[in-house]
DNA sequence: AATGAATTGACAGCGCCTTGACAGGTCGAC
DNA sequence: GTCGACCTGTCAAGGCGCTGTCAATTCATT
């Protein structure tokens, strides 16, 4: 489940912005100015930030500003309105993931939305593969009706192929990412969580579309089918 | 029914606001000072609170302080008069939903008044989880006829995990969202109080079905059965 | 002091992680 | 095409770290 935290002071915008992205199936918190924001930023964690930069207490940036002084990387888009370049540039290089200029269309935001959370992978929090929808927030995949598991070292053993799409990694760099840089196991180790990683998401696991060897180097993970 | 709770000296608003939300079919407890509105909120729940902090014995916030230290998570639209931004600021901090500066109308209100109940779910405060009612604002629960009481922390940490359904926590972050950022208490200490609350909310507590275990990381709260 | 909440510690049992073995597959050498 | 060396798929079993459980202790409030 994706969860947004809006910041738009209009309370027209905000509220179909919620209700678009509630019908998405979005949990939404909407918040209309920086201490509200602030306030929600610091009790609880966000897929993404879609925020506005005019705001009655202040500039939006400075929501951007202490995030990323936080160490807070969560993904943020920034809503600007016409002839407001100047900040989305400084947005930008104050470590905004993309921009948006009002008016907009909320398909398209909700396109922006999925390519912000594909690039960064940050939101390796819920994502498809093929036919297995996969929540790393919750270590559920749904996979043909049914509701499986996936046991720590498998969440996290995805999350970083996820992270890295379409990238061979060899048993040694993910053992050294994954499990630690003094960590004891052999490489077989590796093998044996794919194989059990593939049993959950794989249509035909002995013949795996996502989760693929590359002979004589390691694994790689291709997302698009 | 909706039931509100306003605290506001001015006879003449505090009248109006009696009258206008009866007539919307709300239930009305009006209060003039700190004192009544701490009885009524020690002893009735309530959908929402209208909460205006110039009172003629303290400050507002003091009502909104104690309640979330209570792990009354109803929620609070604070009513400023101009000027006094900074006691607005402070009541977004500590956990207020929305403010309203006066003069408003009373249809503003009303729609502030949706507008937050439909983002809190209205429901932060009352909810059922399986065949257990549960209810926050009066720390009871009512499960299989039996009417039980929820202790402190067990309000809280049922709290936290209510707001943030379905995801998993580890026990540092329950820890630190909970219990605070210079929390002394162990991780074994979590562990203790789950205990605790499905002996209360679960039906077979050997066997919960919405306080779940993620083995290796932590806990997570499922709403839906 | 007394009551009840909060925390700690101990212990048992479960489940994840790892390992090792073997079968089957892959690819280069010839 | 065949062979052999090496790599990967598969799976069962054991160790051990993690959690459930609960009693005992400390802490807070009155």
């Amino acid at each position: 489940m994706k969860k947004l935290l809006v910041v738009e002071d209009d309370m027209g915008i905000r509220e179909s912005l919620e209700d678009y992205f509630k019908s998405l199936d979005y949990l939404v918190c909407a918040t209309a100015d920086q201490r509200a924001a602030q306030a929600a930023l610091s009790k609880q964690s966000f897929t993404l930030v879609l925020l506005d930069l005019r705001l009655p207490d202040g500039d939006g940036l400075d929501i951007l500003k202490s995030m990323r002084r936080d160490g807070n990387l969560t993904p943020v888009i920034i809503l600007t309105a016409r002839g407001e370049e100047e900040q989305r540039i400084h947005g930008l290089e104050l470590g905004a993931d993309d921009y948006l200029s009002k008016p907009f269309s909320l398909h398209e935001l909700s396109a922006r939305i999925d390519a912000v959370l594909r690039r960064t992978g940050s939101a390796a929090f819920s994502f498809s593969l093929g036919k297995a929808e996969i929540d790393l927030g919750s270590h559920e995949i749904l996979f043909k009706g049914h509701r499986h598991r996936l046991i720590q070292k498998e969440a996290e053993l995805l999350a970083f192929l996820y992270k890295n799409p379409g990238q061979v990694f060899r048993r040694e760099v993910i053992l050294r990412e994954v499990w630690g840089y003094d960590a004891t196991p052999t490489t077989r180790t590796v093998d044996t969580h794919i194989f059990n990683l593939r049993k959950k998401i794989e249509e035909e696991p002995e013949n795996p579309k996502h989760i693929v060897t590359v002979h004589r180097v390691g694994y790689r993970l291709i997302v698009e089918p």
